[in-house]
DNA sequence: ACCTGAACACCGTTCAAGT
DNA sequence: ACCTGAACACCGTTCAAGT
């Protein structure tokens, strides 16, 4: 990539490109879209895109960094007011209505591309452990409230319940399986067992 | 795919390349790995292959078909003599391996290329079904010797057990994360306290 | 500096020709 | 019937040339 002179232009041309390629990668999948597609999409030439990202995997790398925590910050006002699980419910609603709307795919290929290319998975990670961060605080406080059970190791519970989630919706997208509601349901059915406080 | 003549033979070159494919998977991932690369290892040419496969997509689609439910029968067994949280997680030992020896990755292009591809998805499908069914068994008889809560419902509890298996193994490929034992703690957590029968 | 688009390299799949 | 391997179609990436 050559030396960006006008950082607005750059931003700019980011996001054109990045929503360009989500709609291109949501209507046929990661694979299956081409650079030709994103290129059009975006109305820019190849040559261009390659100025604002090194590869198509770049893409999709800087997708999954943009659009994780999103929510982190609504999860967590969520969780004071309303208590842990139906604060976590509601976060797994989010992300399961995602995987019905199309992006099941787009997910399970962020995760196939990451677990193989290591210089994706890099900053994945780490916009990743910052949401378990988040979220283990969160438990924290949900163990002092006395909502959750005090012995369990606040990051671990967070890990389970992010692979429980991320599990459920490959599940549900390779079933083809639109029920979001039963799904927060299966969800909230594990969590609220899991997490219980026992004498 | 022309009509094949000799079953006997046909059952040969589908191993050899299904073999050949799964070596070439395993080190450089399903997209990364060529066709050429799986001619040479199967020591086939390429019409020789299309012979047997359809595409790419096919052969990934047999060799999952093809490994789904090798243990099915072994948890059952192990499921009646020593209960069905230890043998569950044996079988979750079994998988949390499979993922840190590489498999990780292809387990993940499955589901993307499942997600993605009806036809390839249909067969998946059908062989998941029959493990969920075996495991749903094994469900209710422990439900009847009181090791899991009566008032769960068994299907869900199985599909809730390979969500959170499966949610697990890719989260810890994700971050390379080759502790084993540590998986098989964390699952073990999740299933002891999800099942356990309340008062 | 920023962009264009033709050219390049590569790869999945097909098919005419061979045994 | 079964196989070979060159040819084809396609796509990610690069780069010489333009403004």
């Amino acid at each position: 990539m050559a030396r960006l002179a006008d950082p607005e232009l750059a931003e700019r041309r980011r996001r054109q490109i990045m929503d360009a390629a989500i709609a291109c990668f949501r209507r046929r999948g990661f694979h299956q879209a081409t650079m030709a597609e994103i290129c059009a999409e975006a109305r820019v030439s190849a040559g261009a895109l390659y100025r604002y990202f090194s590869s198509k995997a770049d893409i999709i790398g800087a997708i999954a960094e943009d659009k994780r925590g999103d929510n982190d910050q609504a999860f967590l006002r969520a969780a004071e007011e309303q208590g842990f699980v139906p604060a976590m419910c509601l976060a797994a609603r989010g992300f399961f209505e995602k995987f019905s709307e199309g992006d099941g795919s787009l997910i399970a290929d962020i995760f196939s591309e990451a677990i193989r290319d290591d210089t994706l998975a890099a900053p994945l990670r780490k916009s990743d452990a910052q949401s378990v961060k988040i979220f283990t605080r969160a438990v924290e406080a949900a163990q002092q409230r006395g909502e959750i059970d005090a012995r369990l190791d606040p990051e671990a519970v967070t890990d389970t319940l992010f692979a429980a989630l991320e599990g459920i919706g490959l599940r549900r997208a390779f079933r083809r399986d639109i029920h979001t509601e039963a799904a927060v349901s299966q969800f909230r059915a594990l969590a609220e067992r899991f997490l219980e406080p026992r004498k």
